[in-house]
DNA sequence: GTCAACCATATTGTATACAAGAATTAGATT
DNA sequence: AATCTAATTCTTGTATACAATATGGTTGAC
């Protein structure tokens, strides 16, 4: 079962929800959905059913599909969990990375600094992504692979966001520099702080990704 | 949309998946347990993709849903995972928890004194699961607490088997009764570790999960 | 005798029809 | 005039009918 025609349509109505099509609160409506779809009902409630897994709708019994956007408490929560998986990664990774991954390492870390002087904020997002997926992969755990790589998508826009703002791009590219050290070292203290302090929300991070949040809202 | 009539079949197959009427690779079939249930396959199949979502069923495109159990591998690293959430509300909690949190995990782990003499493995599993949602909650991360309750539900079963090998009830309570002075001093990260090496599995634990496993395939 | 291809059958995916519940509006009463 | 109630309408939840695909068996050919 599940073919793939609604994971298809969850993919485009997240993509609406992300770009800002529906804001939090909005209710989706089923019939009005379906036809621009060009789909029956079925496989339109299948879709939101993945999404609302995912987090990103809310189904209220008998009341329909709501979108569900994260506050400023629940946003702060997701990152300082996302902050220990990555540490958690980093930890693993230290001792079992390959020499392969490393070098994938210093690559995508190359072609972040290529964007970070042509300040292209999209290419960097774009390298970044692959880092941090080298670096769940090479936990060894795929599972918690897996599920670090759920919550960064969950998280992706605002992460993405968050490079907009002046010198945050330079600042994430010599953190990215300075975890790879540490696991080119071995170091898996070194290895999961360096990561949980390059995720968690902290300082001048709290105040940019409020700052965020007051423009989406 | 989504009432819970999709919800309370999903806890009943899930149900049937745990008690082992549905074993690993097993097809389960529309029909069969639509009428079975005395419903239609439209809430059924609802049912199915919530079960997939929590990793029990593996839906094929076209094929059918079939019972996915973890395998040793899977299992270990879910263990890992779960120590290391453990691991991250212990040291949350350490800072955050209350008065009256420390005072319901003491009376929790008297609960368990009282079921580990009594040799009684269902009381004490009731007991210890209240013990660790407590730390769950006092985290002060509702959406850790919910992820860490996610996990330990889904590795609940296998929790509560590893409980009935010999002296492990005992070695359990002593290990509360550690993560509980750590809390109360507020050592941080005495608390991460220590609730880490109650969830972990390693040495003897290690056999002992692959023994549960090799009588449950 | 074995392998391959085709047909029949069964099962999944989708659409539509039907039923039940919630919301809104209109009407009546205070 | 305002509020409460009732009825209508709209929307969700469920069932069933239909279509498409995969699977298994049978038959034919090499």
């Amino acid at each position: 079962m599940e073919k793939r025609r609604a994971d298809t349509i969850a993919e485009q109505l997240e993509a609406l929800i992300f770009n800002g099509t529906y804001a939090d609160g909005d209710r989706l409506d089923e019939v009005r959905l379906a036809e621009q779809f060009g789909v029956s009902r079925t496989p339109l409630r299948e879709a939101f059913q993945r999404l609302a897994l995912s987090g990103l709708l809310e189904l209220i019994p008998r009341r329909g599909a709501f979108v569900r956007q994260p506050g400023p408490v629940e946003l702060l929560e997701m990152f300082e969990v996302m902050a220990e998986l990555e540490a958690v990664c980093g930890r693993l990774a230290a001792l079992r990375i390959s020499e392969a991954a490393l070098a994938e390492l210093r690559e995508a870390n190359s072609s972040c600094q290529t964007a970070v002087t042509a300040g292209d904020v999209e290419a960097y997002y774009s390298e970044n992504e692959r880092f941090h997926s080298i670096i769940y992969q090479q936990s060894g755990n795929s599972f918690l692979a897996q599920e670090a790589a759920k919550l960064h998508k969950r998280l992706q826009p605002f992460r993405r966001q968050q490079l907009r703002f002046r010198g945050r791009m330079g600042q994430s590219m010599s953190e990215h520099e300075q975890i790879v050290r540490a696991l080119e070292a071995s170091k898996a203290e070194a290895a999961a702080d360096a990561l949980r302090n390059h995720v968690a929300v902290q300082g001048e991070k709290f105040h940019q990704l409020m700052a965020t949040l007051k423009n989406t809202a």
